[in-house]
DNA sequence: TTAACATATTGGAATATGTCAATATGTTTA
DNA sequence: TAAACATATTGACATATTCCAATATGTTAA
């Protein structure tokens, strides 16, 4: 009950939901998150380092780029019931 | 995207989260779901509106007595993927 | 090793949310 | 119709959330 009001709290904040959509079609670096998100470098850090706290995603460094990914593979099944679908799959994310 | 954030906010609060689970099982009236909750009856009542009004959850009177019911069919399948199961079926509820 | 770039953290302001006590409304029963 | 009961609404308050600007940290490249 406690683990599912943390999952309904990670995704009630378009700011956050928005990150986890566009991480459903694969991994992305910080620079390509931004600006997708009509927020600040900072806004998007915090609210990945939100979800990433709460387990929702998790991420990996590589040199100076950090890439963030879906780590709670419900979520795609969660989204899906609400007809929210993955749109392309991203080939490859190059900063 | 605005739809399942709404989803997602009405579920993120414990109290609306437990009502929802209350509902589950089947309608219920509200002297039922008060002392489920370790709130208020003014306070169930603003939450059992809110669920309303966001179509999770739908009402009908019945004399001095107000069912609740769950009007949103899919919370169902999004709570059994987070592992929230009915527990017992409720044959019937009289107050 | 310094400059440049990517990302994280901090502090503070505005707004939203959750709750309760008190009161109002609607319905039934005496 | 008055009293009793079920539920809704209002107003006030405390706390939580979200965001931004500024600054700090970590990493690479010159």
């Amino acid at each position: 009950m406690k683990e599912a009001e943390k999952i309904f709290k990670a995704l009630a904040n378009p700011t956050r939901l928005k990150i986890v959509y566009l991480l459903l079609s694969g991994e992305r670096c910080v620079c390509k998150i931004v600006p997708h998100l009509k927020r600040t470098q900072s806004t998007t850090s915090i609210q990945l380092n939100y979800l990433e706290n709460k387990g929702i995603i998790k991420s990996k460094r590589d040199g100076k780029y950090i890439y963030y990914m879906i780590d709670d593979l419900r979520i795609q099944s969660i989204l899906k019931i609400l007809g929210i679908k993955v749109k392309e799959k991203t080939i490859k994310n190059q900063c």
